[in-house]
DNA sequence: AAAATTTGTTAGATTAATCTAACTTTATTA
DNA sequence: TAATAAAGTTAGATTAATCTAACAAATTTT
């Protein structure tokens, strides 16, 4: 049984590995800040989690997650997604409001709650934000996605997901109309700052870099 | 914001009030066996709760809650009632599993979240053992039952709610066909053990005096 | 009222998780 | 390759929550 904090560590761990292609393991600054500890903190928990098998790591080296550790990750963010969808699906929430509330129910240890939370969603695929929600085995299907950023200037894509969870950053998303499974036309590229200009519904919107750097999509067929 | 330990010292100290009929206050001791720590620990505790004038406490006298703290209790009693609603109605769980995960899910922090779990679940009055559902303002129903322990030979009760939360008790009472809002005619004491004849749904029984001191009634009309 | 029992308190130690400040190793740049 | 910067580690302090063991106050019994 783990704490909380012993949670948050792997589920980040995880998150971080996911995340950057490359199998090469997590750093130690790369973890506190994400967890937003310092440096410091990270090296005594590394060596709890080493102790408890869930970790691999050696001084100076790189983070690696055991097969017990990703398995271990993998069943906190099925769990943080099927309570998202929950909020999301059957009270109502809004896809901006979820997260943070899920960071915390995450958490609740119960493996029946889990399956029966499951089923009463009808067992899910996708989260609200698009992403894959993994088995009870830990499986998970990465699908081979892109960001809004690299897609050629007057080519169509489809939205599949939303990198950044923040509220402020998944409202300004709906505002300008955009959700899972809409039709993006990159309309232009602006070299000055990188910004680009894109069509969604009919609608022209003109977003930064780092907005289309959070958006997920995969290219179109009608191209 | 408190901790949730300090979340559960505050709701024992409560439970235990609502528990005893009388307005005296909690002692240390008892506080301790409730929420199964030392009488030490409490008393350190006692002092950081009284600084955050959650309780009224000096030296050797009685607990006694602040307005706020025992509106704060109420939430936690608020949220865990009706998370166990939810169990119990959405998701199928038996009435003995409830308070494990409720135990839990009482301490996740969200105003919204409360709200539309109430609504989702229709505003419930009282939770799957028969307790009253505290209202957001922290008010509640304490209706006036007796134990079925205390009813007397011959006369007919109504079933309103057990005492005791855990899954023993429960699965033996469920076993006993008995359930909230039968009717439970006692057909005789026997002086020996204090042992209780009952009869439900033309089903005869005998139970112990401790499992009659758990199983909550009111006096039927038809006396 | 004295003795015995119950109840409650204090001091000091322990564990988990964090921090700061100083230090070391590894990687990058000149 | 030597200097500089970045990344990572260690030691020692802090805070919350707990414990044990010794003590003190209040209550009950004799
Ligand atoms: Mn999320
Ligand atoms: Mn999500
Ligand atoms: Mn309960
Ligand atoms: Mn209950």
């Amino acid at each position: 049984m783990l704490s909380i904090t012993e949670e948050n560590y792997i589920k980040h761990i995880l998150s971080l590995d996911l995340e950057s292609s490359s199998n090469l393991g997590v750093g130690t600054n790369e973890l506190a800040l994400s967890l937003s500890v310092k440096p410091s903190s990270v090296n005594v928990m590394l060596k709890k989690l080493r102790e408890k098998a869930l970790i691999e790591y050696e001084k100076y080296g790189k983070i690696q997650l055991t097969e017990k550790g990703r398995l271990f990750g993998m069943t906190i963010i099925r769990k943080h997604r099927l309570w998202e969808t929950f909020l999301y699906q059957k009270l109502d929430f809004t896809w901006d409001e979820v997260h943070e509330v899920a960071e915390q129910l995450e958490h609740i240890q119960s493996v029946k709650l889990v399956e029966k939370l499951d089923k009463f969603l009808g067992f899910p695929k996708i989260d609200p934000h698009g992403d894959p929600i993994p088995t009870e085995k830990g499986e998970i299907k990465i699908a081979s996605k892109l960001f809004l950023s690299e897609i050629q200037t007057g080519k169509k894509c489809k939205m599949v997901s939303v990198k950044d969870n923040s509220a402020v950053f998944l409202k300004f998303v709906q505002e300008l109309g955009l959700s899972i499974n809409n039709e993006i036309e990159v309309l232009s590229k602006l070299d000055f700052d990188e910004s680009i200009e894109i069509s969604v519904n009919n609608q022209k919107s003109r977003v930064s870099k780092k907005f289309a750097q959070n958006i997920c999509v995969i290219l179109s067929d009608k191209n």
